[in-house]
DNA sequence: CCATTATATGTCATATTCGACATAATGTCA
DNA sequence: TGACATTATGTCGAATATGACATATAATGG
């Protein structure tokens, strides 16, 4: 792994392993450190999208404001479990969480969101 | 949801809240529990197919022999982060990962697998 | 501008998940 | 059968994720 990447995921809240015992790890955690950006980013927009506030999909999950808040911006401190209760509880089917899971969050200029 | 359903699902060591408060969230924990068989199931064809034992995925992952076996009995413990790391140090792609979570496991009989 | 609402950030006690270990159960093969 | 490898199950202290709360920082609109 770069150093320059490593030092972005950190700086994010996550932490990485750098012992050499621990280099085939480096890249499943990359790939987790992905899976949450891309469905932090789909939490956003499905709350959004449904006109929630993040104070009432956590109520709506169990959960609070601030968790909500921390998932949205892909916090290191949220499992995955946590995301896609939210999903759920947003209506997002299994198959569109698989989706999620399994393909990178592209971010779209206002020219092609017509936004 | 239905008694025997949850029942099913606390023989299985996962917990189930039953207020009414928690009536929605209740689909989310069986889609949680479904992905997680799904996992489950692949972590251990996955380990197989490359002819592994849980001690050397263990290792792999830095974890040891029983956590690997709870994951492949899908025990209540295990967390998805855990089985998104054995995927992929099993050499297991973010789409393929994808495609696990999005879809339920067929159990297949010996006629269609051959065996 | 101010007031109000929504979202972000930090902390903390509690709950959950962790790896490790012991040991039981199952499988394998001679 | 017995010896050996592999997998399953239960438990425990340590590590991590949790909701709650306070509070800071936007964002909204009047």
């Amino acid at each position: 792994m770069k150093a320059s990447k490593q030092k972005k995921i950190e700086a994010a809240g996550w932490k990485v392993g750098s012992a050499s015992e621990f280099l085939e790890l480096s890249d499943a955690e990359e790939m987790l450190v992905n899976m949450k950006l891309s469905l932090a980013a789909n939490v956003k927009t499905m709350r959004q999208q449904v006109k929630m506030t993040q104070q009432e999909l956590a109520k709506r999950i169990g959960s609070s404001q601030s968790r909500v808040a921390k998932m949205e911006v892909a916090d290191g401190s949220v499992s995955m479990e946590l995301f896609v209760r939210s999903l759920a509880s947003l209506g997002v089917s299994r198959s569109q969480i698989g989706k999620i899971v399994g393909a990178r969050v592209v971010k779209r200029n206002r020219a092609t969101t017509g936004l």
